[in-house]
DNA sequence: AAGTGGTCTAGACCACTTT
DNA sequence: AAGTGGTCTAGACCACTTC
């Protein structure tokens, strides 16, 4: 510990050549690896690398952007917690996808209260494009009175009628989408909205309440008028915090339950 | 450039000295900063560090367990990321507390549909202690016929009774936990656990249904039988994810709804 | 053997808070 | 000025996957 050797070139603060440079006290400071991830949020929304697709190494993104590999690293490592991206050691960094089992639990938070939870049947009641009624098209960002895609569909676990769903979406977003498609299409609706229209679903907020089954909820769930149901509203969201679907889900919770981990 | 100045003394992999070497093919192999994470832990289980309170900084954290310190940030990230610690630059590194709005809004998801969340206001209704339950005793991982304490209580929002709630707690953790204590404490019930019984709660897990009110409901939330509530029932764990705590809820959600984010 | 992400170190400077 | 966490770099080696 007595050597005291030369101090190596001096590195210190970055030259941050080929990104927004950020001059001490610039009032729109934000971190070097901030931008990066903006970056990357970009080419994901473009669609430069596409659910399920293999995005560049950490290496080659650093020389992209002319930082350091652990500046890349810290950018990837918080889209990996926002579950954008998935990391797999030895193979490389991967569009997270909505073909894949565990998206799909983290959007669907309905369990059988015992047993193994298996995969609904889909039975689509209506599909049509309408005028966006005001809730609606405030929750979206939309203009009053704009197109939108109206679905309701109701869900069926081993044979039983349990999820009523009713669906708005931008029409401008989902202008192929038919009656046909939906009954097609096998898995996911995000993963449909994601392989057909390039509109991935990252993250949705929802309001729960307990609500009374009327007519038209109990014909289709066949159970008793006024029986408790449990009613989702929720708004999902896409790249850049921009709502693209409201729903309004009533699930019969007799021998289901909404799993909720606080944390 | 052009200049290829020597390499420095070579570091490379870690000496180790200190904490569990990690030879390389080990079977109990976990990465240093995870190992650094767990004495963490143990010191917050311990109460060396009391909720609210400073910890020593990362600096002094990398000189007692011999490791640098990113090491120890890379620990400390997470435990902040999992909500155990708050960080604060220029300050330090804060034990996570209930006795803090954030906290309180993370262990009741329930917000009013318009308007601001007001503190409620709580009315113990009975406290006893008693054999608990074979399937609290389950789900708390005790021995069949321990001992638990029993609570009811109804949380009034605006002078309406709106949550009516049956919680089941060990009777070795909550000696003298007594109606008298509950009623003179202000503020959330596990600021209460936190402070009298050295029991931190740091997550939970909730099953939420719809059900109808029955009698017993209906007399104490002042709605009609057979009105649709939100039952949650809920297990909280403290460190080491051991259970201490069942909770079974029923919310009135006329007014209100229970909050979730789904990322 | 080569490439990827994962861990660990060492050192510099920045932003923020307190003394 | 001193101390804290926050950012950034550079380089090493490890664990895992594929060729």
């Amino acid at each position: 510990m007595t050597q005291t050797v030369l101090p190596p070139a001096p590195t210190g603060a970055p030259s941050n050549s080929g990104v927004t440079s950020n001059v001490s006290g610039s009032p729109t400071f934000s971190p070097l690896y901030q931008q990066i991830k903006s970056l990357i949020v970009q080419s994901l929304q473009s669609g430069e690398w596409k659910p399920g697709e293999l995005i560049p190494s950490e290496v080659e993104l650093a020389y992209r952007f002319k930082v350091s590999q652990g500046t890349v690293r810290k950018a990837i490592d918080e889209l990996s917690a926002e579950n954008l991206v998935i990391r797999r050691q030895g193979k490389g960094t991967f569009v997270a996808t909505h073909h894949e089992a565990k998206v799909q639990f983290r959007f669907l938070r309905l369990m059988p209260d015992n047993g193994d939870a298996h995969q609904p049947e889909n039975h689509i009641i209506e599909v049509k494009r309408m005028r966006g009624p005001a809730e609606v098209t405030r929750l979206l960002d939309m203009k009053a009175g704009d197109s939108v895609v109206y679905i309701k569909r109701v869900q069926f676990f081993d044979g039983t009628p349990i999820i009523l769903e009713e669906i708005w979406l931008p029409g401008s977003l989902f202008k192929g989408l038919t009656v046909e498609r939906l009954d097609e299409y096998k898995g996911p609706m995000y993963g449909l909205f994601e392989a057909e229209f390039g509109t991935q679903m990252i993250h949705a907020s929802e309001k729960v309440r307990a609500v009374a089954a009327d007519e038209a909820a109990s014909a289709l769930l066949k159970v008793a008028v006024g029986v408790p149901l449990l009613s989702v509203d929720r708004v999902a969201f896409t790249y850049g915090e921009k709502p693209v679907e409201v729903r309004r889900a009533l699930y019969v919770t007799s021998q289901h339950h909404y799993q909720n981990e606080l944390s």
